[in-house]
DNA sequence: CATGAATGAGGCTTCATTCAT
DNA sequence: CATGAATGAAGCCTCATTCAT
């Protein structure tokens, strides 16, 4: 019904789309993926229809607020590869990376899962990876770091963090910081034996049926490869 | 008791029973908790009926198969106390620990999270703690872990692992060793720096409003004590 | 398993359809006919397939139970027609019909519906009719009952009354003596004014394909026959 | 409000509503309060989930419905307060209020059970008890009923009546008009005698535990209070 | 004969997505 | 363009009845 005269269209989905991300991120962030649409959009101050005009999917959006998260990181490791002193660089980045992560449910869920469909969140992580390879050779060059550990380790590793404190971050906010110190020692103190395993040279990300999986035989029974434990 | 019952003697029951709580255990060790009892009872290759006949809810099932798994660590942990080395002790619990979480989705996505409603389960969590605070008291005698490590640290830093590695699991089902390793120097290595955060005296386990719910935090709006973030 | 001996089967057939009748009253009684068999069967202390082995059904079941009830309304109809004051008979027969339907919520959802399937409970509601008739009849010609009061008028009468209570049992028990009273009151007093709707000639009892409901149209999306309310 | 909710403006969900609301009426009326919302859904002509949109659940719809016939009542009972002939006015009210429960099967299972668990209809009728009172208070001092006649003794005689002429109304729909005027003669004829059991002060409506359960009868159980009998 | 295990249809409810207004 | 109404598949759970033990 037209409304409040012929409203400027284009500013107004622009605002929209404002309201809709901010209001996501923060549904995400405090409710993780299993939060509807309906949700969101009643969060927004819009309609549900609104949400598919700007997102074609639940995913696309959910991709849209990782995307702009994992940027923030990216552009934050970027920046610190031009700081003096490499392991404060390497132990900086790492804190930023739980700090998104215990900020943010839908992230911690979504981030580091093989179970990404989403082509250029994938491409996001990869570059996550590299940002975190960067800096991570700095600082192994430098010997703040032990040899063999890697970006990607990195990577994982503030990933587990947030889960390792994530049953206590409810009553102590803070109490990531203690396991991020510990995996920190881990990483730095080289206790001479090497790690018993190598190190990953990347980060598997699920694809539905990319290179390997012919298209005529797409896994019917389809799920994210996971678990194994042969009858008992 | 609930649900689980005693025995049901007949052998054909018996006999379904054991069908089902494998088939359960697989399914939720593979797809995590979120499977439906439909594609359990398929597996199992019986009746959607029959799942409840033996366990009165979904929640039951699953419980069941958790503490079928936690018993098995406990016991674990238990014959690991008379170990001679403490520290070896401590390591092959965690080794323990690993292995179940890495095998099995469910667990990961049920223990240590604090939104445990079965009243068992959480008993059997705050046992492993206990266990593996025995085992870490033995081993912090001996020198065999830093200052100020808990067992509540070690149950956390199990779960943790199992996510670090997670991503790596399918194409390299042993990634996991390389993460407990660096956890374990973590908490292994006395830097002599103090951890930047008090260890945790418990496991916080949400309950509805039993015990230990403070009167003046009564929630009500309900929702998993998550997330942090302001509206921005 | 034969168990404690070979059993005199037929003594222990008689005494488990003793307690299967007597479960089922009570349970029946207090918790309505949406009693489920199990629960039956677990107060009787036997099997679920033992119900079935004695009642073909749980309608049978059921008709058993309110067969017992009906033929002891009628036993005590049967008696008081030898009774001198025939007011005070069918007062009599009134206060015990009522007893009953307050005592037992399935022989108020049974008795007096047009729903009735079984043949036996059926010609059991029709002997009351009768014995009511009776009483009622003698009353008539005492003067005790103003004209045109038949029999049926009694029988729904009863039920009604217990109807009418029902919401203040729970918390005065003999609240319907208070509404038999009155209903009595009702059937006494010659106002001179002809009630405004002939006597019921008989009491319709529903039949799934007797006599006019030819077999090949068994009425397909069945119900009990009820409500009008046109379209508003 | 819950559920109800205001204006839905636009005009086909209105009329859904609409259709919906009318769909629901009839079928209740016609089956009862166990009809499935499957089968509204389908007479109304929409998918289920429509039905939800407008109710949140079927206790919801239901509520709606019986609000809407309650509110009736209400307001012809109020209507009836402005007439000149108070027993006049009793009469009237008293053929409106059995003219709904004859035409509705749903309304005599819902009012007047004591398992009543929606708020708003627990209120109605309360109102509708307080508006019987006014008619019964003002006919009292015209002589038009009998001394200690209450307006709760008239809401529970109406539905007691419904219950008496049910078995007729299939084949007389109009049966139910020969028990109210036996009934009313039974409140109009004063006999002398006191009736047996003191007039109800008020209609106990279930409570989860709100206002008026008291302390010491918490019914821990939880079953619709109901049912006598010891156990046999 | 008795048992209680298995079945499977059917009920309520949620939610991503589509589409008429 | 925005809206929010409609959809329908899918999930959990109950229970009368059948049947292997």
């Amino acid at each position: 019904m037209a409304g409040t005269s012929a409203a400027s269209s284009r500013s107004d989905a622009v605002r929209n789309r404002r309201l809709l991300l901010d209001a996501a991120a923060a549904m995400f962030a405090e409710h993780g993926v299993e939060v509807s649409i309906g949700e969101i959009a009643q969060r927004a101050g819009v309609g549900k229809g609104t949400v598919f005009r700007h997102f074609s999917s639940k995913d696309e959006l959910l991709a849209a607020i990782m995307l702009g998260l994992l940027g923030e990181l990216n552009d934050t490791g970027g920046a610190l590869l031009a700081a003096d002193d490499a392991g404060l660089a390497l132990r900086r980045f790492m804190t930023a990376c739980v700090e998104t992560f215990v900020r943010d449910r839908a992230f911690c869920e979504t981030v580091g899962r093989p179970s990404l469909q989403h082509a250029q969140v994938r491409e996001a992580i990869h570059r996550l990876c590299e940002v975190a390879e960067a800096l991570t050779a700095r600082a192994r060059q430098e010997g703040a770091v032990r040899p063999g550990i890697t970006g990607i380790d990195v990577v994982l590793l503030v990933s587990g963090i947030q889960h390792t404190a994530e049953p206590l971050l409810a009553a102590e906010p803070e109490a990531w910081r203690r396991y991020l110190e510990l995996a920190i020692d881990g990483i730095t103190t080289d206790t001479g034996r090497a790690l018993p395993h190598p190190p990953p040279r990347h980060l598997p990300l699920a694809e539905t049926g990319a290179t390997a999986a012919s298209p005529g035989a797409p896994d019917p029974g389809g799920d994210p490869p996971r678990a194994r434990r042969p009858a008992p």
